[in-house]
RNA sequence: UGCGGAGUAGCUCAAUGGUAGAGCAGCCGGCUGUUAACCGGAAGGUUUUGAGGGUUCGAGUCCCUCCUCCGCAGCCA
């Protein structure tokens, strides 16, 4: 028993023959007589271990007959490679001990509702669906890391608390800043143009909150977002590196977390064709394209009926570029030879998962600027210092915003973006 | 906010206007290779079907109001 190594699940397959010592929560158990099969999780994966009546301890074996649903147990065991357990690996129990005996657990192994299950997320997380959920969710972060950091970007963090809105007030957060009342942050974007003129390429990632009374598949009230900012990058460089980054975070899930989509079932087949270029349609063609089929008058704002109409026409995601400036938001740059158009472009993922960024170039000029603000009623005062980038040597300069839980969400084959986030806050719920 | 759907045992669901049931979980028992194991047993609904009214000899079921949840739309990532 001294030699006994601790170890995880994870590494199991290291120590075939060896006796090994490992520490989790009992996930479920199955019992056969004088055999019993107890599934056990340690965080890194789950374990099928073997208590054989005729090779324990009497009292070891009662132990293990009468270990609770999510009991936290600490075992010993011998490592043996057999086809019959999940996994392939399986532990031969010489001992085990109950740090934590847990009595009536509520989520049983089988179908369960989506309130229950909500009003449950501390719990429910412990399944092995939400286990590789959160591991694909942790993977698309450190790719988007990764990616930008390789790139030349420095993450610079913008923050929660902010004195005025970004975009108009009807979707933000209020909160008491002592004497004065404070907005929780929409986006990053504003701030991270002041970096960018600092340091050239950023990026922020972090919550964001939108108090927008939306209930569908695809909102939270509070989500992640990726948001680089770059000088001197353009309309098309910045297209470009929205394709650059989705197929390299989709890349890397499929190259290290293959079991974790197996486990979710998810058909990668269309996930395997994300490379650049993603084909392109502007608000122009779309208009054409969805005559007879989605109609809408040039001018109108897309809805969800026309993104899922234009991007069900593609397998890989579709960039929507060139929208009506009327409809875009004031910092958004003109396209020069089209000026009733700005250069934004919406990113669409395929299947249905619809809009997963909104980015494009902003505007440089100092008096545009202002004549935007003025025009969409924006208080001038508040955004002196955002007009002071345009004062103190201005470029062209370009973002984009991702929503991290809409790409797991995609990439997960999830029906609904509340499991791509560990605790999801949703209209008329914040609880747990 | 608008449209549609749903609230029955801890959970997932049944029940022509006529005595509220099953599976799973939990409990007791059986089984030496189980895969959300399986088999047997007892129990589990505060005179009770989200709440309150109404129709009826009789309401889980029909009607009205309210509450909660789900989906879709708007808005957006």
């Amino acid at each position: 028993m001294n030699a006994a190594v601790p170890t995880t699940v994870e590494r199991i397959g290291e120590h075939v023959g060896q006796t090994v010592q490992l520490q989790g929560w009992l996930y479920n158990r199955r019992s056969s007589g004088k055999l019993e099969f107890l599934i056990v999780r340690d965080g890194t994966g789950f374990l099928q271990v073997v208590a054989s009546q005729s090779e324990l301890d009497p009292e070891v074996y009662e132990r293990c007959r009468a270990v609770t649903q999510e009991s936290a147990v600490r075992l010993l065991g011998t490592v043996r490679a057999d086809r019959r357990a999940p996994g392939g690996y399986e532990l031969a129990l010489t001992d085990l001990k109950v740090v934590s005996a847990a009595e009536d657990y509520p989520i049983a192994l089988k179908e369960h509702g989506v309130e229950f299950l909500l009003d449950h997320r501390h719990l429910w997380l412990r399944t092995p669906r939400q286990h590789a959920i959160m591991r694909v969710r942790a993977e698309v972060t450190r790719a988007c890391r990764d990616f930008l950091d390789d790139a030349g970007f420095l993450l610079v963090d913008t923050p929660i608390l902010t004195p005025a809105a970004c975009e108009g007030t009807t979707t933000l957060f209020q909160t008491r800043y002592f004497e004065t009342s404070a907005y929780l942050s929409q986006s990053g974007q504003l701030y991270n143009e002041a970096a960018a003129m600092a340091f050239g390429r950023v990026y922020c990632f972090g919550p964001t909150f939108r108090a927008e009374k939306s209930r569908t598949r695809r909102h939270l009230m509070e989500f992640w977002m990726v948001e680089p900012e770059a000088a001197y990058v353009d309309f098309e460089g910045i297209l470009a590196l929205q394709e650059a980054m989705v197929s390299y975070v989709v890349g890397r899930v499929l190259e290290r977390r293959r079991p974790e989509l197996e486990r979710l079932e998810r058909d990668t087949r269309l996930l395997e064709k994300v490379s650049p270029p993603f084909p392109r349609v502007s608000y122009d063609e779309a208009v054409r394209l969805l005559e007879g089929v989605e109609p809408l008058a040039w001018g109108e704002d897309f809805g969800t009926p026309h993104e899922v109409a234009v991007a069900a026409r593609f397998e890989r995601p579709v960039f929507v570029h060139r929208f009506p400036a009327a409809i875009k938001a004031f910092y958004m740059q003109p396209d020069p030879a089209r000026p009733e158009v700005v250069l934004g472009a919406d990113l669409l993922a395929p299947e249905g998962y619809g809009e997963i960024i909104g980015g494009g170039e902003r505007i440089d000029d100092y008096e545009l600027l202002r004549q935007r603000l003025a025009e969409h009623q924006l208080p001038e005062a508040a955004f002196k210092w955002y007009l002071d980038l345009r004062r103190y040597g201005s470029v062209p300069h370009s973002g984009f915003g991702l929503g991290l839980e809409r790409v797991v969400a995609w990439i997960c084959g999830l029906e609904h973006v509340r499991e791509a986030i560990p605790f999801p806050r949703l209209l008329n719920r914040i609880y747990p």
